[in-house]
DNA sequence: TATACACATGAACAATTGCTCATATGAAGG
DNA sequence: CCTTCATATGAGCAATTGTTCATGTGTATA
C-alpha cells in the first residue's frame, strides 16, 4: 500500500465516521502542527535542554555556558542562533560580550511540564 | 578550543561565581535532561503531532490513522511503536483491529501548552 | 488448515542534524 | 591602525532519523 488517502481498509474509518469527523475538525490547521513540531524540535535535543536550564536561573554569556557544559565555543554559539532564530531566548550585548536570556515564561512552563513528567 | 570545561576565557565565569553556582545546583540531573531531551524528541516530529492529534479527541486504529493522515500503514505503526515504547500511548486490541489513545493527561497538557505558544 | 486482513518489524536508503574546523565580525585597548 | 578577545557563521562530515519495501506475526473466518 503507498498511501491510504485514497481506500481505506479496516473499514472503522466508515464504522465510526463520527468520531473521525469529531477528531478531524478538533485538529489543529496542518500549519501549527508543523510549527508545533518545530519548536518541541528545539527541546528535543540535550545540548538545547541543557543551555535552556543554564538561563533558566539567570542569564549568562557564551562563555560561561560552553564552560560550564563542557563543550565548544562553536558548538553552543550555533545552537543559541538557533534558539534565538525561534525567540526562545534574548540576547543582550554588552562591550565583547553577549548575555543570553530565556525570552519569555512558556518556556519555563513547557521546561516545567517536562521535566513533571520524566521524574515522577 | 576543544572543551571549554579547562580553562574558562570570559572570566565572567570567575565574577558571577554566586550565579554559576546558583544555576548548577537548581540545574536538574544530567540522567533527567536526557530523559527529557528524549520526551520533547518524540513531540518534535509532525508525523508524531499528527498522530497524538489524532488520538487527543478518541481512540483510533492504526488503518484509520493511517487513512487520516494519508500515510503508509507502515509508516504510522513505525511511529506508534516508538510512541508506546515510551509510555506516551497505550494500545488496545480488539480482534484484528487495534486502537491507540493518548497514555496520560500529561500528554493533553504538553500539546496544549505548546499550542498555545505557537498559536498567540 | 488455508486464506484474508490488520498490524508489526527488520533492512536499506535518503534526508536531516549537531559537531568541528577554519574564518569572519565586532568591540575594547594599546 | 593593530592586536586581542568574545562571539558568529559557513562548509564539511559523521551520526541520527523517517520513510519505503518486503516480510513476519496474530486473529478471525471459511
Amino acid at each position: 500500500m503507498a498511501h491510504g488517502k485514497d481506500a481505506p481498509q479496516c473499514g472503522y474509518i466508515f464504522v465510526h465516521t463520527d468520531i473521525v469527523d469529531r477528531v478531524t475538525s478538533a485538529m489543529p490547521s496542518e500549519e501549527t502542527l508543523f510549527d508545533l513540531s518545530d519548536l518541541f524540535k528545539l527541546f528535543g535535543d540535550s545540548t538545547r535542554i541543557r543551555i535552556l536550564y543554564c538561563l533558566f536561573a539567570n542569564e549568562m554569556c557564551v562563555c560561561d555556558i560552553a564552560t560550564l557544559l563542557g563543550m565548544s565555543q562553536s558548538a553552543i554559539s550555533h545552537q543559541l542562533a538557533l534558539l534565538k532564530r525561534s525567540k526562545l531566548v534574548s540576547a543582550r550585548r554588552e562591550g565583547k560580550t553577549v548575555f543570553y536570556a530565556l525570552a519569555d515564561d512558556h518556556v519555563r512552563t513547557i521546561l516545567g511540564q517536562g521535566i513533571e513528567h520524566v521524574t515522577e
